[in-house]
DNA sequence: CAGATCTCAGCTATACTGAAATGC
DNA sequence: CGCATTTCAGTATAGCTGAGATCT
């Protein structure tokens, strides 16, 4: 830990809580200037990688399975789908939902944002060893499985 | 629609940014929830642990050992003010600054809200144990310190 | 009927920028 | 003068709530 004036107290070293949040900052910081220059957001990320990789879902599917609000999932697929990345349809087997799609276009752009969101993680891990990395990876999964099947049951 | 599994696809969970960010949510969500009884946010926190650990200091240095910007500094300061937690006095050796100080109202306060922000902890890493709790802490403080020290030259 | 889904309006917390006023 | 500090106005992302319309 540093000595140096400039530097927050010890106590918030030493809270879980805090380095957390700091270094959610430096990844969110990392990431979001990589999708920048696409003029995608994270959340714009995640449910394209959730479409290509398990296949069309609902809006309501989709909001659970990333922790995204019902509100703001509707804000994001406004953007993808005026984008061109993915397509909004009515289920005709249960016509309260949406079946939302990832677009060829959309798998393309999502090539590109791969290789952006990889880079970002480089960056944010560079003063960390490949075992200390699968370490923090190790317990990072621990923690977010425990609390997500808790609050699950809301 | 047959419900599939309600979980993130397994890229997201292999990104440490998306898992740190996971993390995050519940972390502020128990800190919150302690916090909301006293009407405080963790900004408050962090500037009274600050100001009980470091002694007086000026807004622009409290937001550098902190990262808060200055903007969002004034505001905060304001509430602890206005509650009576802090003082804001001129610095008559530098009349650019302002001397901030906590209050032993502050301290008082401060000893409930180290007791919810401890039980916060707690909460938030109860599926690791004692060794992996070290471990995670030394981890994301060396992701922190390295972002820190880079983020610092802006 | 109860309950799920989508949408919209609007709220709060947090991160950040630009610019003005003041003082070093 | 350039630079630092405080303050205010305003923007953006994100988490969240309540309510209405529609459908199972």
């Amino acid at each position: 830990m540093p000595e140096n004036e400039a530097w927050a107290p010890r106590r918030l070293w030493r809270l879980p809580s805090w380095l957390i949040n700091q270094a959610t900052l430096h990844a969110n910081r990392l990431v979001s200037e990589g999708f920048a220059a696409a003029g995608v957001r994270r959340h714009h990320f995640t449910v394209l990688v959730t479409l290509d990789e398990d296949g069309p879902a609902s809006q309501a599917e989709l909001g659970r399975r990333l922790s995204i609000d019902r509100s703001d999932m509707v804000a994001v697929l406004n953007d993808l789908e005026g984008a061109g990345l993915v397509t909004r349809a009515r289920d005709e087997a249960d016509r309260r939902r949406n079946v939302v799609q990832i677009t060829p276009a959309g798998v393309a752009e999502l090539k590109q944002l791969d290789a952006r969101a990889e880079a970002a993680q480089d960056d944010l891990l560079a003063p960390l060893s490949p075992k200390e990395r699968r370490e923090l990876q190790r317990l990072l999964t621990r923690v977010v499985e425990f609390h997500g099947e808790r609050h699950r049951d809301r």
